[in-house]
DNA sequence: TCCTTAATAAGAATGATTATTATTTAGTTT
DNA sequence: AAACTAAATAATAATCATTCTTATTAAGGA
């Protein structure tokens, strides 16, 4: 049973232990731990999420090594914060180069993949402002599932 | 000295009371006052920025008001939260659509306005998920300032 | 194995935002 | 124009996500 997506975790894995050698930075069973709850989520969990699974299995980890994680391992690119615009933040371990739906109504949190021949364009003005590090799309409405329980409830 | 500026924002205050009556909601001096703050300003101010703005002319203002005002002009459409992943929410009462360029050195946040002829796509998969409220691009990078800064530094 | 220092756990502190409650007032009705 | 009523407000307490402090632990090199 060792399936294609255990096998991708374990290189997921691998690579951390690699970038964080190069950056001088520890390995250790909580950054590990940390990095995992995320890299097999298509949830795009919350800080606290993470650590309530973190918790099943190191029932010692701390609130703030998962913030102060979770910080390191975006800084070294590892995980992205998704935009959300709610007081919740919420992380991502996916860099194929997509984009976001939010819905208003439940903060559910879908990926929008582009196809392979599309690209968002950057507006031409951007480039004026200073260097750009990333551009982030955000696509805000009423999820299908949302627009149903709205339907149900008016019958 | 009625300037352009000035006609334009009792335009736009005018629109204000007119969205209040529709909705339904009362024409507070607070909420006028406040508005005014966010319309006024192209600094896309937080609250705290509004709140002390806004005490100046009425100094027994709650900050307890400015966010709930902030927050209902927001449900009405009449102002938007800018995405800047940042704890601090910032408005902008500018309606033409924009996108924002956040330096992630200093935390300005710089206006992109689309060229006449420009306009950014929407994912082709996007509409999937559900019905579509806004779109929402943000560019992050440095700005020139903190590119100069950097720059003098090295000297 | 020892040593150095980064990383951690525990819990206190912070800071933005929101809730509670008594009071005021906008807009309607008399 | 006075009275009424519910929405909005001021003041302050409370909340909640996140970060800081400090003493302790452990990763990885010597």
């Amino acid at each position: 049973m060792n399936s294609d997506k255990e096998k991708m975790l374990e290189e997921r894995i691998d690579f951390l232990r690699t970038m964080c050698k190069l950056k001088g930075m520890r390995v250790t069973p909580q950054r590990i731990e940390i990095y995992k709850q995320v890299a097999n989520s298509c949830e795009h969990p919350d800080a606290e999420t993470v650590y309530e699974a973190v918790k099943e299995k190191m029932p010692n980890v701390s609130v703030d090594t998962v913030y102060r994680t979770l910080a390191s391992l975006e800084d070294m690119d590892m995980i992205f914060r998704v935009d959300n615009q709610l007081p919740k933040a919420r992380f991502d371990a996916d860099k194929t180069p997509h984009h976001h739906f939010l819905c208003v109504k439940c903060n559910e949190v879908y990926d929008i993949f582009l196809e392979s021949d599309e690209k968002i364009e950057l507006p031409k003005n951007a480039e004026r402002f200073g260097e750009i590090k990333d551009i982030n799309v955000q696509i805000r409405g009423i999820c299908n599932k949302c627009l149903q329980e709205q339907k149900n409830k008016q019958n």
